[in-house]
DNA sequence: CGGAGGTTTCCCATGCTATCCCATAATTTC
DNA sequence: GAAATTATGGGATAGCATGGGAAACCTCCG
């Protein structure tokens, strides 16, 4: 399983370029398309991130609302401004023009790579920063709740 | 399942590098990635950490949320910090900047390995002691309780 | 049709740091 | 008491993030 930990802080240089970090680019190693898929946040100014095969499994999950739905039609558009960003040699991507306008990341600025377990978002840091002090507010007001373990074989 | 007993204390070297106490390693042995996860503690000046497994069953738990609800939300801070940190040929870890500040330990001082049953924490040696003595302080003024054992049939 | 301008992709160079490897001392086990 | 395991230290090496330039590509216009 690809799980994305921890959060990454890397240089977009004069190109648009950012390397991925080494251990995103190892999680997503095993799949077929040697790069990331990345499409904006709905709610964020931050790029959600994944390899192939997930977004390949967000399609099937897709797939199982009614097709004509109002459901189906809100989730449509994460396909339609998804993009797929291969590797370079180095492990690097390149942010196109629309990315960079939705995070208002800079060119010669910098990007958070950050870990969600199955996903990773990318960020311009000083928003990340931002965020993530009022996402801990909220968890902290709401309480964060995990479900119970699946039942069926359960650990203990 | 990997069970952490006792309190520990090593050297952190020049370089950041501590051994993780042999037996930790043992119960560790048998996971897929030869080293530890680790997170800062959200009430404390220490680190949280588990073997890889344990952090792929939370995900597997947060993937049973919608993906774009608050309560995921709420969850995702838990990987944004954590850090895997692998074992080297001696069975060090290297302590990164972030956690070195989170729990003061210092370059070439010491750190803490205290089990805790299912997970183990990282803690300043000193800082330890003073929280231990007052946690010891609360127990004794309400009085520990143990969840009693489920049912021998026990559902769930 | 051909070529100029601009863009994208590939390749190489560099400094830095984490990782590997070996050595030693202390401790435990047999 | 000998051998193995563990904690610790330091030097060598490989991997990573980063920068720049050359080659391939496309597009638009002459």
């Amino acid at each position: 399983m690809a799980l994305f930990l921890s959060t990454f802080v890397n240089k977009v240089d004069r190109k648009g370029r950012v390397s991925v970090p080494a251990t995103f680019r190892a999680a997503l190693a095993a799949q077929r398309f040697p790069g990331i898929v990345a499409f904006p946040s709905f709610k964020f100014p931050a790029l959600d991130c994944c390899g192939i095969e997930r977004m390949e499994e967000i399609n099937r999950r897709l797939e199982r609302l009614d097709q004509f739905s109002e459901e189906y039609e809100n989730l449509t558009p994460l396909f339609h401004d998804a993009q797929a960003l291969p590797f370079d040699g180095e492990g690097r991507i390149l942010l196109p023009p629309k990315f960079i306008q939705h995070t208002a990341i800079a060119i010669e600025g910098q990007a958070a790579f950050v870990g969600q377990g199955g996903m990773f978002q990318i960020w311009e840091p000083e928003r990340f920063a931002r965020h993530q002090a009022s996402l801990r507010e909220r968890a902290l007001r709401q309480g964060p709740k995990l479900p119970a373990a699946p039942a069926p074989e359960g650990g203990r």
